[in-house]
DNA sequence: ATCATTGCAAACGTTTTGCATTACA
DNA sequence: TGTAATGCAAAACGTTTGCAATGAT
């Protein structure tokens, strides 16, 4: 391995809670109407999907841990449905993929402007507000390019 | 495929050029120095893949580019070994592992502090001199941490 | 001579795909 | 009903590992 890289990024599992099967919870219609408003046809699979990753918050998440908490929630899902969605719900807009060292693929459920705190040795990602952070000066991009934003990475080490 | 990320990110291959046997190279010597000075013993594959790493400047590469251009350039090597060759160097700096997206990895031959461009679609990374950016205001780590550094990451897009 | 390094092939983990089935609109 | 989405298993990648052979000091 080139680093190690805990299977959910910026917090620990918090205990098993059984719940309902999500697609019939209440919350269903407002998650439904947002994935039509972005595009996107509201299957049972992406409804539960979404509650999945809305269920506690912003958060970086692997698809492995996204199917672990379907399978956990009592959601009924394939390994490749997860993927497949994660991949559709980054290019609709509701989730942000992130950019880590190593082989596998995380996403952000937070997906307006932010920065991130890295923290070595770990591997996890803490959330930055945008105001935490401010550039002074940004480089002339190259030409026939424009410049569409930048992405901050604060690296931390655990003190000694 | 979640974004197309093209074999080697900041330039086109250049044409083939055939090579002399690398390890025979009057450059040698100097990169077993090298090799040394990090700590590494200066074996045949790994004064040739350093030499094909810095055969063309700093570049981001990924391990199958090198593999590629190894072969290319008449050098004997294994993809396994330029796999964990790579990883030896990152872990004795003489490579840096960059943060993409995506589910490969894909190292700096540059280790010096600097930033990057990134043009989306592309996914082709530009290097970017420290003093072309530079942050106003760093945030506060959490308790326990302590800042290392940051890497700024500027997002490109080509004009219509 | 000793011990690190290599090559190879096989194992592994992640992500994608093909195709028959199901379910939304 | 027509068409998009799903499940599954299998394939396709990217990366690592085990072990015997090789090479550096």
């Amino acid at each position: 391995m080139f680093e190690e890289v805990p299977a959910e990024m910026s917090e620990m599992r918090s205990p098993t809670r059984r719940r309902e099967r999500v697609a019939a919870a209440p919350v269903a219609p407002v998650l439904a109407d947002r994935l039509r408003a972005h595009g996107l046809r509201p299957t049972r699979q992406r409804v539960d999907l979404l509650h999945v990753l809305q269920a506690k918050g912003d958060r970086h998440v692997s698809a492995e841990v996204v199917y672990d908490e379907a399978l956990r929630s009592g959601v009924s899902v394939s390994l490749a449905t997860v993927y497949n969605t994660l991949k559709q719900f980054t290019e609709a807009g509701l989730l942000a993929e992130l950019a880590v060292s190593g082989a596998k693929s995380f996403f952000d459920t937070r997906v307006d402007r932010h920065h991130h705190f890295y923290v070595e040795g770990e591997g996890a990602m803490i959330d930055l507000d945008l105001d935490d952070v401010r550039i002074e000066r940004l480089p002339e991009p190259p030409a026939g390019m424009e410049v569409v934003g930048y992405d901050v990475v604060v690296r931390l080490r655990r003190k000694a």
